[in-house]
DNA sequence: GTTCGACCAAAAAACTAAAATGGTCAATTG
DNA sequence: CAATTGACCATTTTAGTTTTTTGGTCGAAC
């Protein structure tokens, strides 16, 4: 009945896998289909049995390590048991997930602009998920009566925009401690304001 | 008793006028000496009375700009009376001043990879100007009782991290009202924070 | 003190031929 | 019929070479 046999799958998640690493070590122009194939064990021919092209295998390598990325994140908030536990969860699970994958694809700084159109789709996508989860946080905080926001959209799309920002300072820094102090100071901030009360 | 003559200063200043035009228009790389020379009705040779080098012309554009946005900030800063309008002018301004001179310098898009060493250390000098201008902000804030910060140092660099991510995010975006919405809703977290009273 | 033409080593651009690559397809296998 | 592959092709990439341009120097001239 299904369209798709377990052996299918089987060897399009070999392919998939054998991909991941010669992706994450040469980046995308660098990575021949010749190369994935000889990895997967199979002859190039057959790789467009189960993918169209090239970017397609790409981009299933990619949907797959950001289905695991969501995955962990959601994990993480879902364990918060307060709004702020659960922005806590989010910011601080959302950063080492990402700079783990950062550091897993590090050969594609070399090609970073070299943007292709559809890096920028998925891109694009996993900020739409990404703007949802902060949303769906600050809106629990608001139901808990924890959190006051006047536009809910505004402040998840600005709070979204300012941790893009702070994820590009803090690839490079390493020392985990300093990061968790700022995203304390950060948090400090967002929750509470400079305000004096 | 002056070392510079009127004369020199005059010519000197002719130059970077004449650098500051086809800098802007082409970029570091693709920018002669040739042309600077032309343009500012000098022989090539000539230019090298005045500048050791190719990237000392290219400095004296860039700090004369820096200064100038300096000096605009400053003023706008100053102009606020409380510390919460101080805040406003200076993101306002560092926003609109920083986007026209990318603008205005927008050949250097194409070669923002290719970063030079010395492009790294005006940047990191202008770093400098930026958190000292947030943590003196924020100290009269504290002196004058409205705002109330732990750790003045940290609260600066977090706030700098963060809007150095929306400048990255608001450069693309032209539509002025929108980005003063955006500035006017993060500025009201930056103030009030996220918690209900 | 200024200006600049002549000059040079080094870098960039232009050009070319050879190799590699993404993708197709018909034939084969099980 | 599902899966696999070797032969093949148009296009791109690479490597190697030549030519041009460029940043910078120097000494002469004003």
């Amino acid at each position: 009945m299904e369209l798709t046999t377990h052996q299918e799958t089987d060897v399009r998640q070999n392919i998939i896998n054998a991909a991941r690493e010669i992706f994450a070590r040469y980046g995308f122009r660098k990575t021949t289909m010749d190369e994935i194939a000889r990895a997967a064990r199979k002859g190039k021919s057959s790789l467009y049995h189960y993918f169209k092209s090239k970017e397609e295998v790409f981009q299933a390598v990619v949907e797959q390590e950001a289905a695991e990325v969501k995955a962990e994140i959601n994990r993480a908030v879902a364990a918060g048991r307060t709004p702020e536990e659960k922005f806590r969860a989010y910011v601080l699970t959302r950063m080492t997930a990402l700079q783990r994958v950062a550091n897993f694809f590090r050969a594609f700084k070399d090609e970073y602009l070299e943007s292709y159109s559809f890096i920028e789709q998925l891109r694009e996508s996993y900020n739409q998920y990404e703007i949802a989860t902060i949303t769906s946080i600050l809106r629990e905080g608001m139901a808990k009566k924890v959190f006051a926001v006047k536009d809910l959209e505004l402040t998840a799309y600005t709070i979204f925009i300012a941790a893009k920002g702070l994820e590009y300072s803090w690839a490079l820094e390493s020392d985990r401690k300093k990061i968790e102090t700022n995203i304390d100071c950060m948090l400090d901030i967002l929750f509470y304001g400079l305000v004096r009360k």
